[in-house]
RNA sequence: GGCCCGGUGGCGGAAUUGGCAGACGCAGGGGAUUUAAAAUCCCCUGAUCCGAAAGGGUCGUGCGGGUUCAAUUCCCGCCCGGGCCA
């Protein structure tokens, strides 16, 4: 070891951070420096605790990368490094999500496969990941393009179609199951359809075997987790699909081209989430996310509860009729009752008039002769509005008066019937009693047509009752006066129960999920339609179903809004003309794919064992690295690293899908992610000139106090924004990494600021931690103009700060901050360039805890120091408690909460001692003399107090 | 409109969460080295006032109040920016 501190040859080559970076990256490739071996694996250490770190994997973009992608990347790498020094095995994958919208839509601009373009972007974009030299186990990298990765996302399709969700296990069960059951008479069908155990059921029985086969596929398909229904979608022509509601804008535009979208009911396949609406809520309490994302999945499930209410309609409801009621079970509604989902049935006093959603089934019916013309009208415009539109608060309100009227049950007075748009089929029962008095939307509506309003809710003093919806204490509701909001809600649900007029209800804003698209670049769905037999699955050994060739792939693009959806691969009639594995008869193939969501559900799983040609991962080697630990009491992947944008969809899909395959047995933990963390998004300065026109930093001249454009000397205004090529302030990582390496860009994006923060990138900041890397550089191998710092003994000045260094950056990791650890072996290094020198073994410690930060410029000082191979497996250096206390502390003294002085005491200093030493300070004596010590406040070590009078 | 974040020097940010505000870095200034420049090394750098200087006073974490010996941190009200939901 001593041999290698040789001051005479102390004319080393400055830091050659390309050389470098190339060396190590290729030595890492070249031993499989980061390959993690699975359980069973040869070469798998048992011993070792396990960690899995994933980041969400990209999007493959023509764009390629850019600066955000690299920051979450960075992060999770430097905890992957570390951990392995910890001891750890690290489980560290990437991968591409590389199926969607955005790729054929390129494709069909280009001209080119999707497949090709995709597969070129893939290129693009490993390259440019792997120029970062992240510890990626490059062995398990997938693409949801892979057939050998779709097929399995198909399979899990297979699990959903041939699941439903058993409300007595409170979990999805195979579908044989309950066909077990039903024909084994233990569980029987009701009249509205119900399935539940046959001896609790009242009413009308009805017999799975008194049931014709239809009947009954049409039972069990109505209940499976994936199934076909018509539903109102987003249908833009122009792109020739259908849309989620969140890839539909504000203004009822496609996210992607802003063109139109309509409203249409299409026949699409759906996933039950909605019966995982209680769990997805539930057991968010289980997992270390940040409360704004719980926040905001909570808010997006959205439970609510209240109460379902029978109004009847005028001609029915007379004193019998209320009568009957009495005592009678609350099932289905009966014939000329309108039923509402209310939160506020303690305002049912205030209910003035009912409002149906345009959709309801009851509009046809009630309506009266006059009226009927004009309802029907109203009801054909307002089913091709978004939901967007139709909620929208600000939005003027729009209903039609249908002509009848109901009975308040409660007030026993006729009320009228509106049908409106901005109440939707899909919430609740697709009715509601409008409380106009305390509802914001209802009073809007009554205002705008001119409907009674009546004040039921008493607001705390000073507030006007007209429009306020917070709780209160009830007035003009008759026996209920007095009552608080809270007790009046619970009281007459309870009552009105009691006369078979309401039950409480628990109502969830989470839909199921559109889960088809009219496109080409998806899985395609493993079902076939058979006139015969119907909608029939295939067979687990029948996958994959591959996509198949084509040549035209362009979807049936459309500017005429009746245009109907033709999927591409319905030209593809080969392909598309199949036979019914049941019957043998002619049938079609599905020709809608599934959506870009399907493949990031589940990939975290397949990194698991993205080989596996039997399962989509083998159920030994999931429960090894998604078991639990202290640390991740959940169980599932120890750290999630990405962007906030996808806190609610690709988290709460992942989620769901999860749940599924925990359910059936398939994975061991309830929840896949067990600690999630959100990276805040980069943003860069943007210039524009005076007419508000962008300008590219090539024109931008910033050495004055001002910004200007460089040829017209103009005067630029300067604005914080997200990067985007409209506004030109991209800032592509390629150029920073070959004008000043990988290390120091990996550097730069952590010493920013917080990992969670939103900050802005700024390149005129960049040399900074690269001068540090360079200063590293030179304290160990010195330059041609200056001599190493490197000496054979260690610098005792050195042992207390280097302990505390030690300390600080593992805690600092551990805590995901990156950029105070930065920060502090900047310290650590400014101290060793005043003393002079450093000991190599203190050197090498210093370099083991950089390392996990900027490893490529760490393995070559390593090496340098007389590493014989890679330091990414050497011991986390562990601090000596000893070592990081001070003899000596300084302690602030104030005199009246004023700093007057600061003077060093020894640590461990007593109260009595502390004081002593503060009046001691000549500052502090003349102060405090003539006046009165009224008080002493002594924090240990830090800080004294007197209190004067 | 509701909810959730955030607002600290010229700039990015730090502050053990109630205990010395401004660590570290950028930008700026001074010095050393150099024929010179770059690079490098060392020092200074919140504002303001007093002082020739050494030094010292006052103000200061978006604004206004409050709690406390002590507030960037806790409470109330407002302003601004961002996000999510309407």
């Amino acid at each position: 070891m001593q041999a290698v501190i040789n001051q005479e040859s102390s004319n080393m080559p400055a830091y050659d951070f390309g050389g470098i970076e190339s060396k190590w990256q290729q030595y890492w490739r070249d031993n499989q420096t980061f390959r993690q071996p699975n359980p069973g694996d040869e070469g798998f250490q048992p011993d070792k605790p396990k960690f899995y770190v994933l980041d969400m994997f990209p999007y493959p973009s023509g764009a390629g990368l850019h600066v955000g992608h690299p920051e979450g990347y960075t992060a999770t790498d430097i905890v992957a490094r570390y951990k392995r020094m910890k001891g750890y095995n690290v489980l560290h994958p990437m991968g591409y999500d590389s199926f969607g919208l955005p790729a054929e839509q390129y494709a069909v601009e280009h001209g080119v496969h999707p497949r090709v373009t995709t597969a070129k972007n893939i290129e693009n974009i490993e390259r440019q990941i792997k120029m970062f030299g992240f510890s990626y186990d490059w062995n398990r990298r997938l693409a949801t393009t892979d057939v050998s990765y779709y097929r399995w996302t198909q399979w899990i399709f297979l699990q959903l179609y041939n699941s439903w969700y058993d409300p007595a296990a409170n979990a999805a069960r195979p579908v044989s199951e309950l066909v077990e059951k039903l024909a084994g008479s233990q569980w029987a069908v009701d009249a509205e359809g119900c399935i539940a155990p046959a001896d609790g059921m009242r009413g009308n029985i009805r017999k799975w075997d008194s049931l014709s086969p239809k009947e009954q596929s049409a039972l069990i398909d109505s209940h499976r987790l994936a199934y076909i229904d018509e539903v109102p979608v987003n249908w833009c022509p122009k792109l020739g699909t259908v849309l989620a509601n969140e890839e539909v804008t504000n203004e009822g535009k496609s996210d992607r081209g802003n063109h139109p979208v309509y409203r249409r009911a299409l026949k699409q396949w759906m996933l039950r989430i909605t019966t995982y609406a209680q769990r997805l809520l539930d057991d968010l309490e289980k997992v270390n996310w940040p409360e704004p994302i719980k926040l905001m999945q909570r808010n997006w499930i959205g439970k609510s509860s209240g109460a379902e209410v029978d109004f009847p309609l005028q001609e029915i409801a007379s004193e019998d009729w209320f009568a009957q009621r009495r005592g009678k079970p609350f099932g289905e509604p009966l014939e000329g009752v309108i039923r509402v989902y209310t939160t506020r049935p303690d305002t049912l006093f205030g209910a003035t008039y009912m409002v149906l959603a345009p959709e309801h089934p009851l509009v046809g019916r009630i309506v009266t002769p006059q009226q009927r013309q004009a309802v029907e009208a109203y009801v054909n415009q307002a089913v091709n509005k978004s939901e967007m539109e139709r909620t929208a608060e600000s939005k003027d309100k729009s209903g039609m008066f249908t002509g009848a009227y109901a009975v308040n049950p409660v007030t026993r007075k006729p009320i009228p019937i509106w049908v409106a748009d901005y109440v939707m089929m899909g919430y609740g029962t697709g009715a509601i009693m409008a409380v106009p008095a305390h509802d914001t939307r209802d009073m809007e509506f009554a205002l705008k047509f001119n409907l009674p309003v009546i004040q039921v809710v008493e607001p705390p003093r000073g507030q006007d009752w007209k429009g306020y919806v917070d709780d209160g204490i009830a007035v003009n509701s008759g026996q209920y006066d007095g009552m608080t909001t809270a007790d009046f809600k619970k009281k007459i649900t309870e009552d009105l129960a009691a006369v078979g007029l309401a039950r409480s209800a628990t109502n969830y804003k989470l839909r199921d999920w559109l889960f088809s698209r009219q496109r080409y670049w998806g899985e395609p769905f493993p079902t076939i339609h058979c006139t015969k037999c119907g909608t029939v699955a295939l067979s687990e050994d029948e996958l994959p179903l591959e996509l198949p060739e084509m040549e035209d792939f362009t979807p049936a693009a459309s500017d005429d809004p009746e245009a109907l959806p033709q999927p591409p691969l319905g030209k593809v009639r080969e392909w598309s003309s199949t036979t019914c594995p049941s019957c043998g008869g002619p049938a079609t193939r599905e020709l809608n794919t599934m959506p870009q969501w399907a493949g990031s559900c589940w990939y975290y799983l397949r990194y698991l064992d993205p080989r596996n040609e039997s399962s989509f991962c083998d159920g030994k080697i999931e429960r090894y690295w998604m078991q639990a630990s202290a640390e991740n009491p959940s169980g599932g992947v120890d750290l999630y690293v990405g962007g906030a944008e996808h806190a609610v969809l690709h988290l709460l899909y992942s989620r769901f899908w999860h749940k599924v395959l925990f359910d059936l047995g398939y994975v061991s933990t309830s929840e896949p992610f067990g600690k999630l963390f959100n990276q805040g998004m980069i943003r860069s300065f943007a210039y524009r000139d005076s007419r508000g026109v962008p300008v590219g930093y090539d024109d931008v001249d910033l050495s004055g106090d001002v910004p200007r454009h460089k040829k017209t000397g103009e005067t630029l205004t300067e604005t914080i924004e997200k990067m985007s090529k409209s506004l030109k302030n991209v800032v592509n990582p390629d150029e920073v990494i070959s004008q000043y390496g990988a290390d120091t860009f990996r550097l730069y994006e952590m010493f920013m600021g917080p990992l969670e923060a939103s900050k802005p990138w700024n390149t005129r900041d960049v040399p900074g931690v690269h001068r540090f890397l360079n200063r590293v550089w030179r304290m160990i191998c010195g330059d041609e103009d200056q001599a190493r710092l490197l000496a054979d003994e260690d610098h005792e000045d050195l042992d207390k700060p280097l302990h505390k260094l030690i300390r600080k950056v593992g805690e600092d990791i551990e805590a995901m901050k990156f950029n105070t650890p930065l920060a502090a072996m900047m310290e650590f290094v400014n101290i060793v360039y005043r003393s002079g020198r450093i000991g190599v073994s203190q050197a090498r410690q210093f370099i083991l805890l950089l390392a996990p930060f900027a490893p490529h410029i760490c393995e070559e000082l390593w090496q340098q120091m007389g590493g014989k191979e890679t330091l990414a497996y050497e011991a986390w250096p562990e601090f000596e408690a000893d070592k990081v206390v001070d003899d000596s502390v300084q302690v602030a003294v104030q005199v009246n909460g004023k700093l007057r002085a600061r003077i060093c005491i020894p640590a461990g200093a007593t109260a009595e001692q502390t004081i002593a030493a503060a009046m001691a300070d000549a500052k502090v004596a003349s102060d405090v003399a003539g006046r009165k010590i009224v008080k002493e406040i002594i924090v240990p070590g830090k800080l004294v107090n007197l209190v004067v009078k």
